[in-house]
DNA sequence: CAGTGAGCGAGCTTCCGCTTGACTT
């Protein structure tokens, strides 16, 4: 017999709670929902007060199966889900499935893991709270109505498999939209001027111009102006100043973090944390809450004062200013604030460093700054000269921790300024005026994507990582690194009276792990704006949100708030399916000079594509991919027509065709059935024939320092030469050499002990990794009735 | 990574939020 039952969402969780109870108390975890609505078409009954039909998942059986055991056995059942909307369904759903009596059922929440606060929590239980449960189950409904009826839209009009949803489809708007504003983005340049000063005391002093100069003219005269100028210290400004530490780690301020420090994505910072949580390193890391117990913060107290001293500490209470945060947990920190370091894998300490210190410093001492300016007057002009400095007057939390920022033009880093007096007269040494260049907005990477949503109040702590996914693997948006382009910019220079100016190159607009969307994301949102505005509006999400807040509260039944928003949408689903034409972005370029033919771009079976001449003619008419990069929007007549001028005949060698082409891997020449890839400088359009012969010959002889090795005993066996160094190849399978082998020194034997060791575990990983996948395939098997 | 895609015949795909698991005798 079992005293006491007490349910909570993660089995972590449940492990360090029974801890805290004591004998009489066997905890148990829910594995998050049990229960969820029907996989299979809607899963509502529209026709019936939207009543919601819910299954418990296959994957979710065996949990299910031990609970109602335990139920049976136990006297009281404790419902101890999270403290929000979710949990209260949660419990809701455990109520109903294991069969408990709704008035007997205790409901007890807490937002702390510490005993005080689970010891309360038991002696305060509460009823369900149906009214917060509602307004999960409307939640719940209206996104798998958003959801399962334009999905299939997508797949009829644009592309099968596509998706849309309330969050994924405003994720990709922004990227959408971010990118059209640095397409139209129309770059100007302007002169930043600095001066190079001799103080008095012969100190050197660098000041700038406190304004921009725009034309080249106008800087040309300003650098003449200085010539002759006297400069004078106008004026000396000090002034106190302070920094504030950044609240504690939440899920989205983590990955962001994570991101800048350390170069994670969202999802290996997710995967890391919960690492650091199951082996009870930190506290819990799907959280919107900036808040800390008062053990925790009792312990960051004595922390830093035994770490720094007593003048190091700061207690401070953060609040939360996420728009519909729920903070049924405690902010992302250690869970013993003591200890510095943990063990574990290099991400796993390097996660718990950025949480120990962001924890910690947000209960240190600001820092203490003066800053200093000083103006500095032009006798012959109305520009002035400013010098800044910065001087820490006391570190504080700086000692422990600097949080970074997405703005790339952050990188001054001021120090002090020479003692100077006022009305002082100042020599220059230098006067230098650069060219700069208006940038546009910048690209969002992951992160930086997850905080524009969570501004929004778009998704949940749990859903940030995998929405960012969803849009990546519906072909929306890719992830990558892109090269920037060289750009000339002019200097100009006074020194010793004569001026100088020179033209010097950048680099710049080179990106990286950017998102970028693509053909596919712009034709979608294109499709969705148009038809399903109210949907991808910003806005809708928190609209929707006032709602539920309002069934929450009993002020709204959720039928009724459901069918004020179905009805009008299915309206529009039913119209849109019935009048719109495909949509796959075409655009009509212009017609074929050659051949007077049309041209046209869109998104085909295959990818976007262009097309050369029309189907009902008698010619069929010629497709070609767009490549890499182009966009459906912005290609142009020429560069459409370009992508037919491959592959190109050559010539012959050696009386076989040489072809050039691009493929998969970029730009290749083909000849008697070889390929080799062509080297950067090479151009496909431009090649000539004795180039692409030197590149087969090229190859040739590589391939004939390709082979290390063959066997007598066994004719498919070789140790080939590749890429990355030697390896083995058997049988079309290649297999890596292990460290400080000599591959020339490899036995008959030698090779098959690699091989056989190799395909072990080789196997292993295709059987892990064919199951993550099983989904898709298991979907074969005819299920129905 | 060990190589340079391509036209209907079949049924399937899809949402957002909670949470981790993983099939052998």
């Amino acid at each position: 017999m079992i005293e006491n039952l007490v349910i909570v969402e993660s089995p972590a969780k449940a492990k360090t709670i029974e801890k805290f109870l004591g004998e009489d108390f066997i905890v148990k975890s829910s594995y998050g929902h049990i229960r969820d609505l029907a996989k299979k078409n809607l899963g509502i009954e529209v026709d019936n007060g939207y009543n919601p039909q819910y299954i418990i998942p296959d994957e979710k059986k065996n949990v299910v199966k031990e609970l109602k055991k335990l139920v049976k056995e136990a006297k009281e059942v404790w419902l101890a889900s999270d403290e929000d909307r979710e949990g209260e369904a949660i419990a809701w759903h455990l109520m109903n499935v294991l069969e408990l009596d709704k008035k007997k059922t205790k409901r007890i929440v807490f937002h702390e893991i510490t005993k005080d606060a689970i010891q309360k929590a038991i002696q305060n239980p509460r009823p369900i709270d149906e009214n917060l449960v509602n307004a999960q189950q409307a939640r719940r409904i209206l996104d798998r109505l958003v959801g399962f009826e334009v999905s299939p839209i997508l797949w009829k009009k644009v592309k099968p498999s596509l998706s849309a949803g309330r969050v994924q489809s405003v994720a990709v708007k922004l990227l959408v939209e971010r990118e059209r504003e640095i397409m139209n983005f129309k770059s100007e340049s302007y002169f930043k001027a600095s001066g190079l000063f001799k103080t008095a005391k012969n100190e050197e002093l660098k000041a700038d111009l406190t304004d921009k100069i725009k034309s080249q003219k106008d800087t040309q005269a300003f650098i003449e102006l200085c010539k002759s100028a006297q400069f004078n210290v106008k004026d000396i400004s000090k002034k106190p100043g302070k920094k504030s530490p950044a609240p504690p780690f939440t899920t989205s301020t983590l990955q962001q973090e994570a991101s800048r420090k350390l170069g994670f994505s969202v999802a290996q910072t997710m995967t890391v944390a919960q690492k650091l949580y199951e082996s009870g390193k930190i506290t819990y890391m799907r959280t919107d809450s900036v808040n800390l117990s008062e053990m925790a913060l009792n312990s960051a107290k004595n922390v830093i004062n035994k770490e720094f001293g007593e003048k190091y500490v700061k207690i401070r209470h953060f609040k939360t200013k996420t728009k519909g945060a729920q903070e049924a947990h405690e902010a992302i920190r250690p869970t013993f604030l003591d200890k510095q370091e943990v063990s574990g894998s290099d991400n796993e300490k390097k996660l718990y460093d950025l949480i120990w210190k962001r924890t910690i410093a947000s209960q240190m001492s600001d820092a203490e700054l003066e800053k200093t300016s000083i103006y500095i007057t032009i006798s012959n002009s109305e520009h002035e000269f400013l010098a800044i400095g910065e001087v820490l007057k006391f570190d504080g939390f700086l000692k422990v921790y600097i949080e970074s920022s997405d703005d790339e033009n952050d990188e001054d880093i001021k120090g002090l300024l020479p003692q100077v007096t006022k009305g002082e007269k100042l020599e220059y040494n230098s006067v230098q005026a650069i060219q700069r260049f208006t940038h546009y907005p910048p690209r969002y990477t992951e992160a930086s994507l997850v905080k524009k949503l969570e501004e929004l109040g778009i998704g949940r702590p749990s859903t940030y990582a995998p929405t960012i996914s969803t849009i990546q693997n519906r072909g929306y948006v890719v992830k990558e690194d892109r090269p920037g382009n060289e750009r000339n910019y002019t200097v100009i220079t006074l020194s010793k009276g004569v001026i100088k100016e020179t033209t010097k190159t950048e680099i710049t607009g080179a990106e990286k792990s950017k998102l970028f969307p693509n053909n596919i994301g712009m034709v979608v949102n294109d499709f969705l704006e148009k038809h399903f505005d109210e949907i991808v509006n910003y806005n809708f999400t928190a609209k929707v949100e006032e709602e539920f807040d309002e069934i929450a509260n009993g002020k709204l039944e959720w039928p009724k708030m459901i069918d004020k928003f179905y009805k009008p949408f299915h309206k529009t689903v039913e119209k849109t399916l019935e009048t719109s034409g495909k949509s796959v972005g075409e655009r009509i370029l212009g017609n074929d000079p050659a051949t007077g033919k049309p041209v046209s771009v869109k998104i085909g079976p295959y990818g976007p594509m262009v097309q050369l001449g029309l189907k009902d003619e008698d010619e069929k008419p010629q497709f070609a991919s767009l490549q890499k990069g182009q966009m459906l929007e912005t290609i142009t007549l020429s560069e459409a027509l370009a992508l037919f001028k491959l592959p190109r005949e050559l010539g012959a060698y050696e009386n076989k065709k040489v072809v050039v082409s691009i493929g998969r891997f970029g730009p290749y020449v083909r000849h008697d059935a070889k390929f080799v890839s062509l080297k950067k400088e090479d151009d496909p359009y431009t090649i000539e024939l004795g180039r692409a012969i030197e590149l087969i010959n090229e190859k040739r002889e590589k391939d004939s320092k390709k082979t290390i090795k063959t066997y007598s005993e066994d004719p498919d066996l070789f140790v080939l030469n590749g890429r990355w160094g030697p390896y083995i190849s058997y049988k079309k399978q290649n297999y890596k050499i292990p460290k400080g082998t000599d591959a020339a020194e490899l036995s008959y034997k030698n090779c098959l002990d690699i091989i056989n060791k190799d395909s072990d575990s080789k196997s292993i990983k295709k059987e892990k990794t064919g199951k993550n996948s099983a989904p898709k395939t298991k979907s074969k098997k005819p299920s129905k009735k």
